[in-house]
DNA sequence: TGTACATCAGTGAACGCGCGTTCACTGATGTAC
DNA sequence: TGTACATCAGTGAACGCGCGTTCACTGATGTAC
């Protein structure tokens, strides 16, 4: 092979996606390690964005999580890199300050989801019996394998549909019996 | 960087690994691209294997599910490249054979989840309402979050005890109310 | 308004490094007679 | 049992390639007087 991690992750592919020569990227960002820290701010963003979408229409939780389900596959539809740069070895191996970057918005996103639950146990529309960390671990499993399969059949899975059948069994658990 | 991948997935530090000089994997693999098969192959092996044996401890689905969440719990947590492997970079890279394999694998692991569900749906223990291929997604959404929360705080996360957490979570959702 | 200069995005050639891979060689193990 | 040869795992030096990165340069845009 030689070639190494994702094509999109190599500074002369984002050259071209920009219309650039590989060297003018550096007119930007400093090195490829500056120009991944720049994307990793901007996913993280993106996703604490949506959780403030989804707090500001409306205050039922569990409304709340469908709705953050639905704006997370949409956000990674649009942007099909994530899962890949989320996922990449790159940031594995590497600088330890990026991995760190990456644990604390996954675990911030989480945490967002957990505050969530946590205020749906309270207001009584949320079982209490599971705890919440787990609770937001399980939503983030209704969307990472099925975005797996959706990789790997090159888009061929539906992962809007996926996501409302999901959503019904993961209503199932989490709601109080009504 | 320059590094490519994680380091475990390195001709050089295989061979580290296995107390030879890095050309000497060359007289047992044609290629790089060859471990990497050898690899998957392996994996899916040991995937299968777990499938078979809680086939054969049990008859009821529920219980069988249970089971093989413990064994790919325990696989994962054994060999910790697998989860290096699968999500790689280099599989999307590289020859579209061996994304073709991964495919095979994982939606050949499903499919034998999505058969334990249908199994139990018929028999009666398991709810009749949710498609089989979004339970065994779900499934797989018990394991994965947690893998990824557990790689990037390097093994502090307890992936056993959510592991626990989440079946109780998974099986109000799809067990018939008894 | 016009001229002189600074600033800065973009270029293309060149470099260094790490990695996969090759190849002639060595030395031990197994086999034929 | 002993000798002659083949086989084969392992070595280390060397190669080529791709990638990140540097650097002198260009040409356009903005600014000072």
């Amino acid at each position: 092979m030689g070639t190494c991690g994702v094509d999109a992750l190599s500074i002369a592919a984002l050259a071209r996606q920009v219309g650039l020569v590989p060297s003018g990227i550096y007119r930007h960002f400093k090195s490829k390690n500056d120009v991944l820290d720049a994307t990793l701010d901007l996913i993280g963003e993106k996703l604490f964005e949506n959780v403030k979408l989804v707090q500001k229409k409306t205050s039922d939780s569990a409304e709340q999580l469908r709705m953050l389900l639905k704006l997370h596959i949409k956000l990674i539809s649009v942007n099909r890199a994530i899962p890949h740069i989320v996922f990449s070895e790159s940031i594995y191996s590497g600088s330890s300050y990026r991995k760190n970057s990456v644990r604390n918005i996954i675990t911030g996103y989480i945490g967002e989801i957990e505050k969530i639950v946590l205020k749906g146990q309270k207001s009584g529309s949320l079982r209490k019996e599971v705890d919440p960390k787990t609770t937001a671990l399980m939503f983030m499993g209704i969307i990472l394998p099925a975005v797996i399969v959706w990789k790997l059949t090159d888009g061929a899975f539906d992962l809007v549909r996926h996501s409302e059948d999901a959503w019904l069994l993961f209503k199932t658990a989490i709601l109080t019996d009504q």
